[in-house]
DNA sequence: ATTAGGCTATCACGTAAGGGGAGAGTCAAG
DNA sequence: CTTGACTCTCCCCTTACGTGATAGCCTAAT
């Protein structure tokens, strides 16, 4: 009869003497036999019990129900599986919208940076602003900095200064409404005129399915950052606050 | 100046009265004063503040990281989102290739059920074996049975007879080289012609690649199967274990 | 026989992000 | 003055182990 000791079957199966302490505790796996010492010995069934508890860990069961599937006859391992299979799905839809949030901001961050690399070229020399603009295509990639440009270009600088001047205008009118229901239709008609003046900037490019959903975006986005928290120098969370929620209701009620 | 107490705010923001707790104790969250009697209170600060960290936990971030996003004027935001995002995409890898081993492992499962079925239908009066075939049916879907039936089909009694013959030599043969290194030429020649055998009744369709990988699952299951770890009535997991490793070996130096 | 080094045993604390509850204090309304 | 809702601070529980601490066991070399 050969038997292991918990180093021997530890190597052997690739996991730690702590897990096969851990798993004797919770009655998972029972050595066969203990010496005089109370040192555990396993023979061949316990490392073919292991190897089928490993199986099952690598499908992400946990120990609870490894142990259910393995000793209980009266156990469903099939309908065990199929339902275990359902929560994997969700974890992966839960993974995958994460993954395209997080890009979404990641790229939102970075055309932030970029506008302001854009207004650090205004009024430089010619040689400064093209060392500026070497910098930002090795940041961001060559299509993100052409695609930026051309956009900025095809607006002369009188239609940027009079957007810029819009959104001013907009944003001191709705500061006024902050302490009104942001469903108030005079805040949701400002918050039209400000979602035009966002569009002239962005282009028609996009279903309007896409634009809905950008603009939402983009009201987040005002919750994290500093430049919409802050009004004449102070902090003004409450404001970022307040127009998220109105573009958020306007998008929804408007745009879908 | 508006405040909030725990419960308003939890309410608010949809976390538990525990949580602020816990943000307040590890200094996450902090209310913006407390009353004379140690009573929370929040301001529009916390709630935004608040917003921020539920955004970032969105996305799987740790509180721990939250903070240093957060509080931390240094901290590259860019670049943490990008390290995360790593870190998402190989979790994501994890979740797939977990629902792929569990997907297979259901369709072998399903399989071997069918194949009890199978062996139902033999010598049943018609009407009885009609019945059992709808039942089968309607457990596995149409497709499957009628692959399966197809494939059983096109082998007559005596071929299919022949295998289990065959199948029967090799596993007293296998069983007699248990004790010998499973790399060794006998024990290999004897699982490629279990190999053929398999084949022979799998059909040719697929490439070797995923010949080779199916031979290798059909070695896991084997450890999972009561019919393989026993032998001639008494339990013999090592043998299943044996045969288990002989197989992969196989598929992994002479099929891929 | 002793001792050094390696193996083993049990106990117990720590992890992340809270859940749940105990016991005690606080507040507004009837 | 009491009731009920709310709040406070402790404290233990969860998963699947990692990481010690302390003590006992075993064997080979001195």
């Amino acid at each position: 009869m050969v038997s292991y000791s918990v180093k021997e079957l530890s190597e052997i199966a690739g996991v730690s003497v702590r897990t096969l302490h851990l798993y004797d505790e919770i009655g998972l796996l029972k050595p066969s036999t203990r010496t005089e010492a109370r040192y555990r010995l396993y023979g061949e069934n316990e490392l073919l019990r292991l190897q089928q508890i490993l199986f099952y860990k690598e499908l992400g069961i946990s120990l609870e129900e490894i142990r259910s599937i393995l000793d209980d006859p009266e156990f469903d391992l099939l309908q065990a599986l199929e339902s275990h299979k359902v929560a994997l799905s969700q974890r992966k839809e839960r993974v995958n919208t994460m993954l395209t949030t997080i890009d979404k901001t990641i790229s939102q961050l970075k055309e932030k940076k970029m506008l302001k690399h854009e207004e650090l070229y205004e009024g430089l020399p010619k040689e400064e602003a093209e060392a500026l603009r070497k910098e930002a295509i090795e940041e961001y990639g060559m299509e993100q900095i052409t695609r930026s440009e051309n956009h900025l270009r095809k607006m002369s600088k009188t239609q940027l200064n009079k957007l810029k001047e819009e959104q001013k205008e907009i944003a001191n009118a709705l500061l006024s409404l902050m302490n009104s229901d942001y469903t108030r239709a005079e805040v949701q008609h400002q918050i039209a005129l400000h979602y035009g003046n966002i569009r002239n900037f962005w282009g028609t490019a996009g279903s309007s399915d896409k634009q809905a959903n950008a603009y939402k975006c983009l009201g987040e986005l005002y919750i994290n950052d500093a430049r919409f928290t802050t009004q004449n120098g102070h902090a003004n969370p409450a404001f970022a606050l307040f127009l998220s929620k109105a573009m958020t209701h306007f998008a929804e009620n408007n745009l879908e």
